[in-house]
DNA sequence: TTAAGGGTTGGAGTATAGTCCAATGTCAAG
DNA sequence: CTTGACATTGGACTATACTCCAACCCTTAA
């Protein structure tokens, strides 16, 4: 598949796509072309934009994704590796999910007290 | 007072507050300057910059703190405004947060059943 | 043959949210 | 009178994540 197939199907738009390969989210690896040097896909690619749809939804940033997708590569070999690069993220993770619990009560508490000046409630969060 | 003993009572860098009056952010409309030109501030400035502070910690960008800046000036009444803005953000939350505690519960899982291509299971989120 | 519709590149521009810097002005103390 | 610690400005620079553009190449159908 070309670019513009997989722009439509991923929902990505071709200067995404190639602005992703240029910082290496996606795999240059292979340097698949055309004899024309046009960029060629396979169905792999749909699976790695999927993981990167719901990673950048989900707020990483284009450099922590690329860190999760270089734990897919790495092999059993280095398991122990992985593993300790997954306790990272993790770690990460539950720092993440704690703070933006702890915003989302303070924004339920700024609600329910909001009365007429609604920012003066800020203080008191 | 002047900007840096506001920069050092509100946690923001000189840079940053003048770059929030830049942007409209803190009020410029008095134009309130001394002889020499220098910033003049009081206390209603500080607690501006917390409300400011909290509401970034909230996720919000500087443009809709502008904008619940100015309803909190001119709707003295009531906050549905603000209540829908809130509202919106709490939606985003929410989904944030329960897309990062799918990913964290993947990963622990993955992490004992680690065999190379961990990421694999992201698909099925 | 030519026009439409793909593809390529490098480079510039956008938005957000600052941060840094140089040149310059002001002020109080030693 | 000079030094140090403040302040001012405009403009350049950073990082993230794109987005657009010009100029060009390749293929196919009318």
């Amino acid at each position: 598949m070309k670019i513009g197939e997989i722009a439509k199907l991923s929902g990505f738009s071709k200067d995404t796509l190639r602005y992703y390969e240029k910082i290496g989210l996606i795999s240059t690896n292979k340097k698949l072309r055309t004899e024309n040097n046009y960029r060629v896909y396979d169905d792999h690619i749909l699976k790695q934009l999927n993981q990167i749809k719901t990673l950048k939804a989900s707020g990483f940033t284009l450099n922590e994704i690329k860190d999760l997708m270089a734990l897919n590569e790495v092999d059993l070999v280095t398991c122990l590796h992985v593993t300790t690069l997954v306790d990272e993220k993790l770690v990460k993770l539950t720092q993440q999910i704690s703070r933006l619990t702890q915003i989302k009560e303070n924004l339920i508490k700024l609600k329910t007290t909001c009365t007429g000046k609604c920012l003066e409630t800020l203080q008191e969060i």
